[in-house]
DNA sequence: AGGGTCGCCGTAAACGTTCACGGGAGCCAC
DNA sequence: GTGGCTCCCGTGAACGTTTACGGCGACCCT
């Protein structure tokens, strides 16, 4: 069982020392380019691959992540939160520190993290670009400094972010076409919510939701797509319009997060019962309703996940300088009242309970909330 | 930013040195009670967190870990190995070696891989337990030297493991249900096969789904289950003789691997189009049959993230000696027409040319595999 | 009193990499 | 010939933990 070769093992070799071969395999200068190329020679066939224990001893670097995300009303930006944590955790050296900076959705905090984030010296940055106009100019100030920033959750296109976490959409926008298509038995006219149809994310949603609905099921009509632009009260009053304009709506696909307005709107508008619809997220609120059966389904966006992946390829990044792939996107959860109970049981309120059983029991509480 | 303390900022506010100060935290032999209390005591007060870099280089312990799977026909099995992989190579450090041993489903390689694993010195055992009965007694080796087994994709109760990855089968079965339901409006007649009652996982699959259905969607008729004991012609001729005697069945659930031979019972009965039908895993077979329409949707038991956890698992007990917890169950994914495309980009065969083109890029190919 | 054992503890060398420092060779200029 | 410079390279000390070894009492036995 021989172990891996070393550094000296390779200067041994070449009748030269481990400082030369160390200069040569990282580039640094002071190092002749016959002898590079020597080192680099025995290096690949003797299999040389660095111990990272050594390397991180060594060096003794912490690296500084800084979390720029929303302090938002569901528990979705805990829950991301948490799995950058567990992404941390996960490591098996610790030698990374994370800084945690939330703000609210509107105002300046968000930029105010960004340069609180700079000030700190952060090595990288986590960052949910909430206004990916402004986000272009708060990335000048990470670009300054080569720090780079993996977005969570949205992307902002050209700005330079070294990649982005996110859900799929198109695998979102299908599936929630293909089950609407399947539940109303593959005829009838549904309707799509979205935030704004200039934020990329939700735009592609709805255009996988059309374009499956339209290969898959063709005798369906889809409406055109309400905007609610976040705003609790547009959505309510857009969605009353709507079911009144359209009393045979018989489905409806909410890719936003403001569920609740909308549900609202349809209970007051009496048809309730006769519409299948499938929201998104997963919230105390959106449980209940789901477990007395007025929506179908939800589909879970893995906050968690999100997190720990976004994580992960900022630290591979930083620790290899490893590049990591432009965007990297999750497939969704679906849930319905048949697997609710599993999702509430890893939710925080749930799984705050169950790690503290699993506490007692003096079992790692670690892997109560994978996903 | 003061750093982490040390064995010597322990040792040095005791005044006494780093070796008795290390005996005291790991309960070795050759310390007074007197002082372990004092050195447990300041370890607390300074926040002591073990530099892990450190330990792996000084002990330089190379875990070996046996990997005892089947050859399988689908590439369930490729895929739960190649979680494995992944979980070991995101560790940071690499101090684990990994020995795959695979066999066929049914003789007695099964025992020689555990006989062989032993004789290896191997630190810990992921397992696939095909015959639970059997597996009591191949864990009576392991068990005389402390080696802890985690099963994968199936329990073996009462064996001795350490705990088991798999799938929620209550989600999965509950999920089935609640879809089928919706898809056939809520009534009508269905059915389910699945491998053999009396493994546990498949009747906890089937007991979901019926209880559900009975409480979801009352007014519909669930049948008796179907054994197929992992038989193709026996699961072709049993559905053959289901349609037959039920004419007017509106859907079946495949909680089995072997969904083909049943597929191809329902071509040739004449049924296919009118039944609705949700089956179990993902292979090009399968997909080619969701693509045509010929199955409404199944359900991905994700095996790359159940080789991932099962090592994760594995790995924190060797290295930290943290008890996991007894199952590790995890929501499976449903797969439909219109997510098809985002899977078969993940799978092995397309993600082989997926990993390639991200080569190309300079890219790191590990996060095109994630789900 | 000498020798042996045992319990407690200090010492120091490893593990493999990183990095600051310095030294020698060569070269040019004054 | 002295000084200064650049280019290449060796040296050695860190990083924090583990572990084999040895030492110093205290105690017991003959």
């Amino acid at each position: 069982m021989r172990r891996n070769a070393t550094l000296f093992d390779i200067a041994d070799a070449l009748g030269i020392s481990t400082g030369t071969v160390h200069r040569a395999l990282h580039n640094h200068p002071g190092v002749s380019a016959a002898t590079r190329s020597r080192v680099l020679q025995v290096s690949k066939s003797l299999g040389y691959r660095p111990n990272l224990a050594a390397r991180f001893l060594s060096q003794r670097k912490q690296f500084r992540i800084s979390v720029n995300t929303l302090s938002g009303t569901t528990s979705f930006w805990d829950e991301v939160r948490d799995g950058i944590n567990q992404g941390a955790r996960a490591l098996g050296v610790e030698n990374v520190e994370l800084d945690f900076r939330t703000y609210p959705l509107f105002g300046e905090a968000e930029e105010e993290a960004f340069q609180s984030a700079m000030k700190a010296d952060s090595n990288g940055i986590v960052a949910f670009p909430s206004q990916p106009k402004n986000f272009r100019s708060w990335m000048k100030l990470a670009a300054k400094s080569k720090t780079p920033v993996v977005c969570v959750s949205t992307d902002a296109p050209d700005s330079g972010r070294l990649s982005v976490v996110s859900i799929d959409t198109v695998a979102s926008g299908s599936l929630a076409a293909d089950l609407l298509g399947r539940f109303l038995g593959r005829k009838g006219k549904v309707a799509a919510t979205l935030s704004a149809l200039s934020i990329n994310e939700h735009a592609e949603k709805f255009q996988a939701f059309r374009s499956t609905l339209q290969s898959l099921h063709p005798e369906m009509q889809v409406l055109e797509p309400i905007e609610d632009h976040d705003a609790e009260s547009e959505a309510y009053d857009k969605c009353r319009a709507l079911f009144a304009a359209h009393p045979d709506l018989a489905g409806l696909y909410i890719t936003t997060e403001a569920s609740i307005p909308v549900i609202q709107a349809a209970r007051d508008s009496g048809v309730l019962g006769k519409l299948s619809m499938i929201t998104t997220d997963l919230f105390p609120k959106l449980a209940d309703e789901l477990r007395a059966g007025n929506i179908a389904a939800t589909i879970y966006q893995r906050p968690r996940t999100q997190g720990r992946l976004a994580f992960q390829v900022l630290y591979n990044y930083l620790a290899d300088g490893r590049a990591p792939q432009q965007q990297v996107t999750l497939v969704p959860h679906l849930v319905m009242r048949g697997n609710l109970d599993y999702f509430l049981a890893r939710h925080p309120m749930g799984a705050r309970a169950k790690a503290a059983a699993a506490a007692e029991n003096g079992e790692a509480a670690e892997f109560a909330t994978f996903d």
